[in-house]
DNA sequence: TAATTCGCTAGACCGA
DNA sequence: TCGGTCTAGCGAA
């Protein structure tokens, strides 16, 4: 018997001999990457029968309706399950065949309910055995003559916190028009970067002997240098920016097309591409394809961070405040064809790859954790959604907790589901105008906290047991067990342990180790998931559907909040504002931090279980403003600025990205001024600045883009807004672009509508401006609201006009 | 393939 | 040409 220990990096399922399905692993060990093979696991799923011997009977001796031969059951086994009687595990020689009987089992009399028939097979196995991919293995194994067979597994006792190797490449490629094709459009340029170095690798003789440049014969060599750098190297994550669309699918049709093959796969496969809506997911077996674009992508969803464009020079300089050039495709070619500027080219793809690397090395701390968590390689996680992670997590647990998991709805209740909605959280109406010393309270993790602490879960909804003694009842009427753990509290309950643990314990080291960094992301990937509970639990395609239960938290949301605004008028506070778990309380004159500090206190003590309410901050000053409509105060939009002079801005035009900077710009200067120093006219004299420059047609072209997206299919908008319109324009100038896409427009001079002005900002010159547009529709918007509140009005800053008369702190 | 609701605002669209 | 209504996008939580 051989023993083996590594890191377990993917793993997938092949057939075999006799048709059956083998999980393959790859582990990571001191050898580099090697594949075991796992051949007692056999593919299974439930049936929920009404007569257990007789459904058993009935099923092993059935034959089934195969595609080539028939199918029989590999065995029937009864097994016990906490929420469920009469089950049975039906395992099958193959997932193919697991598929086909899932159906036709359906007929079988006695057969009432199906179970668990949807999990991937692989993840079923991880499941199963306990195994966490980035994690630890300890393998016992049998040599059949080149393989190496799984005897046992365990997840390995130590914990993996070593660094991967990784590298992050990209391709520079040839174009006559704006888009590449890998059927006639050759790669130009590969670069690689590591940690360590970086090397670009190109055909072009002129750029030998210059540093980190390997001049290779033609194209196929390009690849060959690096499908051998990745061997040699034994990269185990391979990252890349958009990989999964471009680089992986492109690098591997031009290795078909030169009769090679771009065979990285640790088993000799080349990239997988898998369809996955609109997009591609490109998959290399054994090595986990980190791909920095659908990162990003997620970390917005996630609101971790806040962009406007999602191209690696945009990203970049927001992240690292760099600013990189980029090289359009017309001008690589140039470049190319020419032989000027090469070197400008070579610096160009190797930034990216280094940029590329850095992205990923930031966040791949965080993804690693999130794959150990919920069970799935980096590969998945790094594509996932917020159900995705939840819903993977709790089919672990599930399984743990020897239960069975409910089902996924089919499209006619997911239908239904999606026609019920429910009411969220509550959102207090502010007092309009300036505000001195404002406390701000909120809730710690409102929505977990009140799952926790009210035991809210599916299945402890309105349970048998408490029928007669409710005694935790929600707003909405209906009521939670009190006596059994419900499973999502449950498990929500061990992920916030777990995370105040980490916590504690990073408190104690260094913000710059190492094992402060590992402990951060962990924590950071706990509170994503403990987040995404209560949207899962109204989600409509959720396996943990019920609206009573979301309804049922909002519910308590609001209780709660306005209980808290309610106590602290009747401490003696004002309370402005409040959205959903926060509140806005104006500290009076006569009273100090302290007594915020013991209102808080005092909550606190009446406040059940997990839920707790901190403060946020304490800030000198603090502005709400009026909406445009109505005359009513604006929720969801204010600014405030603490002791220091930081200015934390909200929901205002500032933050967004469909207005033009000098919009947001001017904005910020309005209510930086407004609130350090209470006096607007030094303001209104920059706003009126600005409006002359943009009369004279000076103001420049990057100040006056507006991003906005394109969200559904161009011919499907009913109304054609300027960014649809510009998008339209610029397609039939032979621009790529679709859903998903970024616009960012300029409203020009030439057209009747805004939709006719709108043009693609590369398609503007600099001056080309409707100064009108800017001034009415952008600046004046963005300001007039703020100094508004200071009594100052439109003809302030158009004419040279009259002074405010009103004293705005009153 | 896909977490939720609440809220603001712009600009097109459409009928008078 | 005006004003109300609807579509659309983005942000807060």
């Amino acid at each position: 018997m051989n023993k083996a220990k590594g890191i377990l990096l993917d793993a997938d399922s092949v057939t075999g001999k006799e048709n059956e399905s083998i999980i393959r692993l790859y582990v990571k060990g001191e050898k580099g990457i090697e594949i075991f093979e796992e051949r007692s696991f056999k593919p299974y799923f439930y049936v929920i029968v009404e007569d257990v011997r007789k459904a058993k009977k009935e099923l092993m001796e059935r034959e089934f309706e195969g595609k080539e031969e028939k199918i029989r059951i590999l065995n029937a086994e009864e097994v016990k399950k906490k929420n469920a009687e009469n089950v049975l595990k039906l395992s099958f020689n193959s997932t193919n065949e697991l598929s086909e009987v899932r159906e036709q089992v359906k007929e079988v009399e006695g057969v009432k309910e199906r179970r668990e028939y949807d999990i991937i097979f692989v993840k079923r196995y991880l499941i199963d055995k306990a195994l966490e991919p980035m994690n630890y293995v300890e393998i016992s194994y049998r040599k059949e003559g080149k393989k190496k067979v799984v005897e046992k597994i365990q997840k390995g006792k130590k914990e993996a916190g070593e660094e991967f190797k990784t590298e992050a490449i990209d391709l520079e490629t040839f174009s006559l028009e704006r888009f590449s094709d890998p059927r006639k459009d050759a790669i130009l340029m590969i670069s690689i970067a590591s940690p360590k170095e970086s090397l670009v690798v190109t055909t072009k003789k002129e750029l030998k002997g210059r540093k980190g440049v390997k001049i290779v014969g033609n194209e196929k060599e390009m690849i060959e240098e690096l499908k051998e750098n990745i061997k040699e190297e034994g990269i185990e994550i391979l990252v890349t920016y958009n990989g999964d669309t471009f680089d992986l699918p492109y690098l591997k049709e031009r290795s078909r097309i030169m009769k090679t093959r771009f065979d990285i796969g640790i088993d000799g496969s080349e990239p997988q591409i898998r369809r996955k809506g609109l997009s591609n997911a490109t998959r290399i077996k054994g090595i986990q394809h980190f791909d920095a674009y659908q990162l990003i992508r997620i970390l917005s969803r996630f609101g971790i961070i806040d962009l406007v464009k999602y191209d690696l020079e945009s990203v970049v300089e927001a992240l690292y405040g760099e600013k990189k050039e980029k090289i359009k495709a017309e001008e690589i070619t140039k470049i190319w064809e020419s032989g000027k500027g090469l070197e400008k080219l070579v610096e160009y793809n190797r930034e990216d790859s280094v940029f590329t690397l850095k992205i990923a090395m930031d966040y791949l701390p965080l993804f690693i954790e999130l794959s150990k968590l919920v069970k799935q390689t980096l590969f998945e996680v790094n594509r996932i959604g917020a159900s995705g992670l939840v819903e993977s997590l709790l089919i672990d647990k599930g399984f743990e907790e020897d239960t069975l998991v409910p089902n996924k709805p089919n499209e006619t209740e997911v239908k239904n589901r999606m026609m019920k909605t429910f009411k969220g959280g509550y959102v207090k109406e502010p007092t309009p105008g300036l505000h001195e010393e404002i406390a701000v309270l909120d809730f710690r993790s409102l929505h977990p906290s009140i799952m926790i602490s009210h035991n809210v879960s599916p299945e402890t909804l309105n349970c048998e047991c408490c029928s007669k003694s409710k005694k935790n009842i929600a707003p909405t009427k209906d009521y939670f067990c009190s006596k059994k753990s419900g499973f999502l509290p449950s498990v929500q309950k061990e992920l916030l342990e777990r995370r105040k643990e980490i916590k504690k314990e990073s408190k104690k080291l260094e913000r710059k180790s190492e094992k402060y960094k590992l402990l951060d992301a962990r924590q950071h990937a706990l509170k994503i998931i403990l987040n995404s509970f209560y949207g899962y639990l109204g989600y409509p395609r959720s396996r943990w559907y019920s609206i009573e239960s979301a309804k049922a938290v909002t519910a308590w949301s609001r209780h709660y909040i306005r209980e808290t605004i309610r106590k602290s008028e009747e401490d003696g506070f004002k309370a402005i504002y409040s959205d959903t778990d926060s509140c806005f309380i104006v500290i009076p004159k006569e009273k100090t931090a302290k007594n915020v500090n013991e209102f808080i206190k005092k909550v606190n003590a009446e406040l059940p279980g997990e839920m707790e309410l901190e403060l946020e901050g304490i800030y000198k000053r603090g502005i709400f403003v009026t909406k445009k409509i109505g005359g009513a105060a604006a929720k969801k939009r204010y600014a405030l600025i603490d002791g220091e002079g930081n200015l934390k801005i909200v929901g205002f035009e500032y933050v967004r990205r469909d207005w033009a900077v000098v919009a947001k710009e001017t904005q910020k200067r309005v209510i930086e001024l407004v609130l350090k120093e209470g006096k607007p006219e030094k303001a209104i004299e920059e706003v009126k600045e600005k409006i002359k420059r943009l009369r004279e047609g000076k103001t420049p072209k990057k100040e006056l883009v507006i991003y906005t997206q394109i969200k559904k299919p161009l011919s499907q908008y009913e109304s054609i807004g300027p960014h649809v319109s510009a998008a339209r324009k610029a397609i039939k100038k032979g621009k790529n672009l679709g859903i998903g896409s970024i616009i960012g427009y300029i409203v020009t001079k030439s057209g009747k509508s805004i939709s006719d002005k709108a043009e693609l900002e590369e398609f503007v010159k600099e001056g080309n401006y409707d100064a009108d547009y800017y001034i009415e529709h952008q600046l004046v918007p963005a300001v007039i609201k703020i100094i508004q509140e200071l009594g100052y009005g439109k003809e302030d800053l158009i004419h040279g006009g009259k002074q405010a008369t009103l004293n705005a702190f009153k």
